[in-house]
DNA sequence: ACCATATACATTTTT
DNA sequence: TGTATATGGT
């Protein structure tokens, strides 16, 4: 029995069931994190069917396949072979189909494909062309606000048309200039009536145009996200989009999600006081729902290598050590009474240089963990061949219940490994900051907090502060039952020596909620049978 | 074509 | 400090 509009509420706090509801015109959802965005946004469309709404009207947009797939299950979940017409997928998805439909045929280049055909046009080296490209993509999602193409543009542009292809840029920026055309605008318009854009926050210029051209000035376009955690700015996500919903579309409305469902009353009230510094935000108060749980803990260790020991400790001792059970003072925690997976635990760091010190301290430990990232070169070319294998196996079996993809078409490649990630494998996660968006688990270490690196301003003075700040944010409210952050008194990154000072971002947290455990410096001389000991 | 040695240089990266 | 590319030799 397929649920009435009444029973799509059900659950639903005050304002996501305004937001919800409030199918009409344009409307921001300001949704912080753990405020139960996607459950809001899957309800909405529910209930826009419901209210009468042809599904094939309704059009939800996101960045990333995961989060697609999320919304597509869900909705399908709710609303059943009504929900097939629905259009849930992501901007490059859209993109394709749009160029698809009308007429335009192509094939569409992966990274090393679009360095291949770049390598014919300029003489340069690999990490040159990486460059290039780069430059080349940002050129593209600025949308002519970058005053002068890249040398290399042209030529490129040329060589791609050749061949008759498109790089992924290509996939919005296409669709744009065939909407200048008054009429298929019109159609697209009258075709998709009710938009959803989740992380709105992300959205760069080319694709604020994409959803300009498809939704009238008035239209009802809901776009859902979070200012605060808007970590995309460096590569040409503009956040002033999202800030300035309420301006750009008058008489637009705005509802804060700020009901935390996932962490402790303790670590909602530390990321809340920490991201309050910035400026360019959205002030909200995001409110706990759960326990006050147990305090952040501040671990000051010796150097990497302490760090890897010291999230180590802290697993064995939550997956039930009995060397441990005792004698730590841990024990007393309550995170340290519950039964823990391994893929209950995260560990998150700024860059990922400094996962290998991480792997090395998980590889002697013998706990399963695998590192979520980029694959090194060596791995590469077998990533590579595993992927395609699996692209074409995508095919085969979602080309069962729909003609949307056959094996080795452009909307295979738009899948990436982080699709083929398997969740259910029970290992600890090591990822970046930036690949932890949108993640939650039950206990969260945070590498690395230290002056320097969080925020990172070894590489490059003149950062974003605030944007590091977000980075912070996001990290810390991965964490459901337990965040533990890590400071390195010393650390050798890049050749050189750095962190002896705790992270300014770590202090803005109040003291109450933290509690600080400081792993002496080793002795000097320590024999190395004790150290092999020590292991077992 | 190959290997050894020099040297430059280093974040984050949804598709 | 390491890696990845550039170079110079064979």
């Amino acid at each position: 029995m397929p649920p009435t509009p009444s029973t799509l509420l059900d659950g639903l706090n005050e304002a996501q069931q305004k937001a919800v509801m409030t199918t009409e015109g344009p409307l921001l959802v300001n949704a912080g994190p753990g405020t139960g965005k996607t459950l809001t946004i899957v309800r909405r469309i529910a209930w826009l069917v419901r209210k009468g709404v042809p599904a094939g009207n309704i059009l939800a947009v996101t960045f990333t396949n995961r989060a697609a797939r999320e919304m597509k299950e869900r909705t399908d979940a709710l609303l059943g072979e009504a929900a097939a017409p629905i259009f849930i997928g992501t901007f490059h998805l859209l993109g394709l189909r749009i160029l698809r439909e009308q007429g335009r045929d192509f094939t569409l280049l992966n990274r090393d494909e679009q360095a291949e055909i770049l390598k014919t046009v300029v003489k340069s080296g690999a990490q040159a062309l990486q460059q290039e490209l780069d430059r080349i993509s940002a050129y593209k999602n600025a949308l002519g606000r970058e005053a002068r193409p890249p040398d290399s543009y042209a030529s490129y542009q040329a060589a791609l048309a050749e061949r008759g292809a498109l790089d992924f840029d290509d996939l919005i920026r296409l669709p744009v200039e065939l909407l200048q055309d008054e009429g298929l605008r019109r159609a697209c318009r009258e075709r998709f009536t009710h938009i959803i854009v989740d992380e709105y926050q992300d959205i760069n210029p080319v694709q604020e145009r994409l959803l300009r051209l498809l939704c009238p000035e008035q239209g009802n376009l809901c776009a859902v996200g979070d200012a605060d955690q808007a970590i995309y700015s460096f590569r040409g996500a503009d956040p002033g989009n999202f800030l300035d919903f309420e301006k750009d579309f008058s008489g637009g409305r705005r509802i804060d999600l700020v009901l935390n469902y996932r962490s402790t009353a303790t670590i909602v009230a530390a990321a809340d006081r920490v991201i309050g510094r910035n400026q360019k935000r959205i002030a909200k108060q995001l409110t706990p729902t759960g326990g006050q749980g147990d305090p952040i803990v501040l671990y000051s260790v010796p150097d990497d290598r302490g760090e890897g020991a010291a999230i180590i400790d802290e697993i064995e001792l939550r997956m039930g050590g009995m060397a441990h059970e005792a004698a730590s003072e841990s024990s007393r925690l309550e995170t340290a009474r519950r039964s823990y997976r391994f893929s209950d635990f995260a560990v998150i760091y700024r860059t990922n240089a400094q996962a290998r010190a991480l792997e090395d301290a998980f590889a002697a430990s013998g706990i399963p963990f695998q590192v979520i990232g980029k694959p090194n070169s060596m791995q590469r070319k077998e990533a590579e061949e595993t992927l395609a294998f699996l692209r074409a196996l995508a095919g085969t079996v979602a080309g069962t219940d729909r003609a949307q993809l056959r094996p080795g078409s452009p909307e295979a490649r738009l899948l990436t490994e982080a699709d083929f990630f398997d969740p259910r494998a029970d290992a600890v996660a090591l990822l970046t900051m930036h690949m932890a968006k949108g993640l939650e688990f039950p206990v969260v270490f945070v590498a690395g907090c230290e002056d320097g690196l969080v925020p990172c301003t070894i590489m490059k003075d003149g950062i974003d502060l605030e944007e590091e700040r977000r980075l912070f944010y996001v990290g810390m409210t991965r964490a459901k039952d337990q965040l533990v952050l890590l400071h390195a008194r010393k650390r050798f990154l890049y050749g050189r020596s750095l962190g002896q000072k705790t992270s300014p971002f770590v202090r803005e947290i109040p003291t109450g909620l933290i509690e600080s455990r400081i792993v002496a410096d080793r002795i000097k001389k320590e024999k190395p049978e004790d150290k092999q000991m020590g292991l077992f």
